[in-house]
DNA sequence: TAAATTTCAGATAGAAAGGTCCGATATATG
DNA sequence: CATATATCGGACCTTTCTATCTGAAATTTA
């Protein structure tokens, strides 16, 4: 199988763009989350620890508890929670595999896919949690996929 | 870990590229494959074994036995080895894991990752084994790089 | 035809990712 | 203060991917 981020990862992404649909300050819980997005509710709650660790959540525990940001939307872009959980390996290695890979040193796909790769980090750094939700809460097709009223 | 194409498949297109660099009809034996690549032998077996079964190699038993293209260099893509190692839904799934993504039902990246997803489609299907082997004898650094010569 | 070489096929082992379980800890609320 | 509700931390299980091993089958060469 070929894919972009682990499963932990796109778990991460629902999450947290789940819970910029949420008002405000307030804290939701993995219940809630796991069971409108269909994430197995243990691992969501690993997944979601890991962004409490790398600032991108804030958590409290007990009645009322739950994970929220840890910043504004606006100061919160895809690529900083890919980054906290896989990592950013992807921007640098090789396609092919080839360890020795480098612009002094270009395997025979280095630059297109160096190009792309451009793009998929201008993307993901780009886009913030603030405009995705945003065109979230103005669509009634994203409100159903992330199973939100 | 994110990355995009599996180890095996990254294996795969370094031993294909490899083969394309051979002269002529010649078959190449996974001892010397593996040694020049650095690659646990016994696995790149079996996923040689794989590219004989989807039509990209062939293979001979016994002395002077092994792999070699099972097609004209101009007639095998990069597109072809991704194919049948890792299969091709990766241009199809969903980046962010939703499952009901679809052009009708978009999630908040489906058409930015849409178009970057066809240029990786592209450049996989339009680069040839035939015109990097071109690339490959005329640079020194690729040919070190396949620890040829 | 015998021997050496190489792929092929299937079983098995090891490592990493995905997923579960349980007890401890903190917090809101009665 | 007691209780219920959450996260937290660690151990553990399962599945998938990566890698190894062994013996059989085919083919070249002497």
């Amino acid at each position: 199988m070929s894919l972009i981020f682990s499963r932990q990862c796109e778990y991460a992404l629902q999450a947290v763009l789940y819970m910029s649909a949420q008002p405000g300050s307030k804290f939701t819980n993995i219940i809630e989350i796991s069971d409108r997005l269909g994430i197995p509710m243990p691992f969501l709650g690993k997944t979601l620890q890991l962004l409490v660790q790398k600032k991108v959540l804030e958590s409290q525990k007990g009645p009322k508890g739950g994970f929220r940001l840890a910043r504004t939307p606006d100061e919160i872009a895809l690529f900083h929670v890919v980054d906290a959980i896989d990592g950013t390996d992807f921007l640098t290695s090789c396609v092919l595999g080839f360890p020795e890979c480098s612009g002094k040193n270009p395997c025979p796909v280095h630059s297109e896919w160096g190009t792309l790769r451009d793009r998929v980090y201008q993307m993901l750094a780009d886009r913030t949690i603030a405009d995705i939700s945003k065109e979230i809460t103005g669509s009634k097709q994203l409100r159903t996929k992330l199973r939100l009223i």
